[in-house]
DNA sequence: CGTTGGGGTTCCTTCAGGGAACCCCAATTG
DNA sequence: CAATTGGGGTTCCCTGAAGGAACCCCAACG
C-alpha cells in the first residue's frame, strides 16, 4: 500500500490505484487472468515475497476484484476474478499494448492476442462508448462531473 | 520505485508499471495532462513530498514520458507530455472508466469526458484493432510472441 | 537591498518490501 | 502409525523508500 492513502480522492484513477495500484498487484492479476490461480504458482512465477503476496492477494479480495475459493477438501485454495476484476483486465491490455509499441525493442512483444470475434493477432484500441470512433487523450474535454470535489 | 526491478521482465505490463507503475506517478501525469505543469502546482494539488515529486519527474523524463522545458528567463520549468506520454493517458482513461463503474458510488464520477467527434459526455471503451469490435479480457487467447522469456 | 516565489535538495523518522525461517494441517508413504 | 510432503500461509529481521519539515539558490520586484 502507498504510504498516503488514494482511496478517498474525488479521483478514479487513484481509487483504482487504491485497489491494484500497489507494487505487483497487477503482475498478480495478470497471473491469475492467464490461469496461474494459486498461491505457491503465483509466487513461484513472480519471486514475490510470500508475506506481499499474501497481504495482496487479501487487499484484492477485500476490494472485490478476486475470490478466493477453496478446491480440495484439504485447505487448498484458489484466487479467481470476479466480474469486477475481470474488467480491471482491461487496464493491463491497454498496458500491453503501450509496453508493446514503446518498450518491446527488437524482440518483439513478449505475448499476442488473439481477438476471437476476427481471429486475427491484434491489440487494444480505445474508442468512444457512443460513437464508437477512437477516443484517446487530445479527443476529449474533461469536464467536472457530479462526484467532484468541493 | 519497487523494490525489484519491473524492467527486465518479458512482459510489456511489468515494463509498463516500471515506466508509471510507482506511487505517484499516474496521478502526476494526470495532473500534467489537465494542464498542471509545474513542480509547485503539482505538489500542491496531490499533497506529494517535494522528494518523491522530484524523483518521480526526473524519472518521467528519463522514460521519455515528460519533457522538462524551460518557459521564462528565470530558471523556470514546466513538464509536458511527448507523444510516448500522450499514448500513456490511455492507461488512465481506463482506469477512470473501471473506477467511475465500481468505485464512484453514490455521487457519481468526479469527472466526465466529452468527445469531440461525436460530443456526446461518454467513457472509453476496449475494440480489437483489427476488426473493430469488443476486445476485453474473455475475448482473448494469450499466445506467445516473439520477445517470449525462454 | 530585503522579500518573494519557483524549483528544488537535505535530513530525519517511520513503515513497507525482500528474504529466510518457521508453522499448521491433511494426505500419502514406508 | 510415525515420518514425510506440499499447500498456504505467518513471523522475524534488515534495508530502503515515503512523509514531512527545513533549508538552499537564484532572479525578479518593491
Amino acid at each position: 500500500m502507498q504510504r498516503t492513502d488514494f482511496s478517498e480522492m474525488a479521483c478514479s484513477i487513484a481509487r483504482t490505484l487504491d485497489v491494484m495500484g500497489e507494487p505487483w498487484s497487477p503482475l498478480i492479476l495478470r497471473d491469475i487472468f492467464v490461469g496461474m490461480s494459486r498461491f505457491e504458482q503465483i509466487q513461484a512465477d513472480l519471486g514475490i515475497s510470500r508475506k506481499v503476496l499474501t497481504e495482496r492477494l487479501n487487499h484484492l479480495v477485500d476490494r472485490g476484484v478476486l475470490e478466493r475459493r477453496p478446491y480440495d477438501n484439504r485447505p487448498r485454495y484458489e484466487y479467481v476474478l470476479t466480474g469486477k476484476g475481470l474488467e480491471l483486465i482491461d487496464v493491463l491490455m491497454v498496458m500491453v499494448a503501450w509496453g508493446d509499441k514503446w518498450l518491446a525493442g527488437e524482440a518483439g512483444p513478449p505475448v499476442l492476442y488473439r481477438h476471437h470475434a476476427c481471429g486475427e493477432v491484434s491489440h487494444v484500441e480505445l474508442s468512444c462508448s457512443h460513437c464508437g470512433k477512437p477516443m484517446h487523450a487530445n479527443d476529449i474535454d474533461v469536464l467536472p462531473g457530479p462526484g467532484a470535489a468541493v
